[in-house]
DNA sequence: CTTGACACAGAACAGGCGTTCGAGTATCAT
DNA sequence: ATGATACTCGAACGCCTGTTCTGTGTCAAG
């Protein structure tokens, strides 16, 4: 049989590997020993667990400290525990917006980009975070959305949405932030700010939905 | 010498352990040994080490794997190495809200309380996030901050504020967030709403500040 | 065909590490 | 005094674990 790959790259096992160690770290809070990692990986001998190992490290996915039992740990901060760290993918104000990442990219990856770590709690526990994604806000173009200059909106792809839900969408060629409604017989944008009036639709004329808006957070400090 | 205490509540050593073990399992990313924690514990035994490790235990303070090497964590959420557990200590309205919380409590205390986790990387790098404290808007009496019902400010304890800060301040008997801007012979309150016009206060009438806004969460999701 | 890099297994070694046990000291109520 | 309780130490036992070494099979290059 083949063994599929050749040195470049991550392989099947590197992948298994890491997942394993990931996954494992985040449910027992201490990383696996190089046995347990064998065993759940399908490899029978520790000496190739270790081969491994060693392979992930010089990749840089991951730092060992020799010697010391479980001494394993996933590089970078986005291998938290209980954080999710979600990218930046640009500024956002009244001019089209990034569309959805690279569905391919996992939390393994360490690119340069921005991004915002967020607490697993605060988003809903069925929610993997696979894709969610960030935008800056940039001018004061969204403030009948209550969102501010400087704001970041965590999203989550979608093309449809549920009454009640916080939507980017596109009306009159502008990406404006709204909550929405489908009624009988028109779809209705509410803004945020209860001051405000909403934009109504005609049944024909569904809008364009660029994604569910699942979080705001506003950082007040950073100037000081 | 005396031993200072008597099976009650945690000593020194607990808290010595307590301490140790959190911040090795925040350098490290995984737990120390019982070897390591009697080492920087001054702790020459192991037997002791373990001794502390059960009681310990036994007061819910950590979490053991028996036989598993460094199989210790820290119990409850709030143990976690780049998430910072702050409480809620109650709904904020236009009435007067809660004071700063008691100063002795810390992040070892699993206390009934309503939590927000928050990122660590998300607070300024020198906030140790001591006193923070959040409250949950209730009503739309904020919608000139910019904040929603619903959502959660992170307030750091303050009696003062340096330009530009956005605080919670009272006027007229009212408690609201606004910019806090002192300017030549007045206090200028902006609003964060940039199409609304600022309180101006004479120099004699300095506003009472109750603290600053570190932060403002907005949860979309919860409805779905 | 030989050679060597690569992927893998298994066994053995040595030190790491949790556990246990025997024993000593100090404080306190009886 | 006396025993009970809390606390401390040191050593030894034995499994856990990372490391290392030998060996096997595959595959591509020379």
């Amino acid at each position: 049989m083949m063994m599929v790959r050749k040195s470049k790259g991550l392989g099947e096992r590197h992948q298994k590997i890491l997942d394993f160690v990931l996954t494992y770290q985040r449910e027992n809070r201490y990383p696996p020993s190089i046995r347990e990692i064998g065993e759940k990986t399908g490899i029978t001998s520790t000496s190739v667990v270790n081969y491994y190992l060693d392979q992930l490290e010089k990749m840089g996915k991951i730092e060992r400290d020799r010697k010391i039992s479980r001494g394993v740990r996933i590089s970078g901060a986005s291998a938290s525990i209980d954080t999710l760290r979600i990218p930046i993918l640009g500024p956002i104000a009244a001019g089209p917006f990034m569309l959805v990442p690279d569905p391919g990219i996992n939390y393994m990856n360490d690119k340069e980009y921005d991004a915002v770590d967020v607490a697993r709690s605060l988003l809903p526990s069925k929610e993997k975070g696979d894709g969610l994604y960030a935008l800056e806000v940039k001018g004061d173009s969204m403030i009948d959305a209550m969102v501010n200059d400087g704001d970041i909106v965590v999203m989550k792809p979608a093309i449809e949405a549920r009454n009640g839900e916080m939507v980017a969408v596109r009306v009159n060629d502008e990406y404006t932030l709204k909550y929405f409604y489908k009624e009988k017989d028109r779809y209705r944008l509410q803004p945020a700010n209860p001051t405000m009036e909403p934009i109504i639709l005609k049944k024909s004329e569904q809008p364009e939905i660029n994604g569910k808006v699942v979080m705001v957070i506003r950082r007040l400090d950073r100037a000081s």
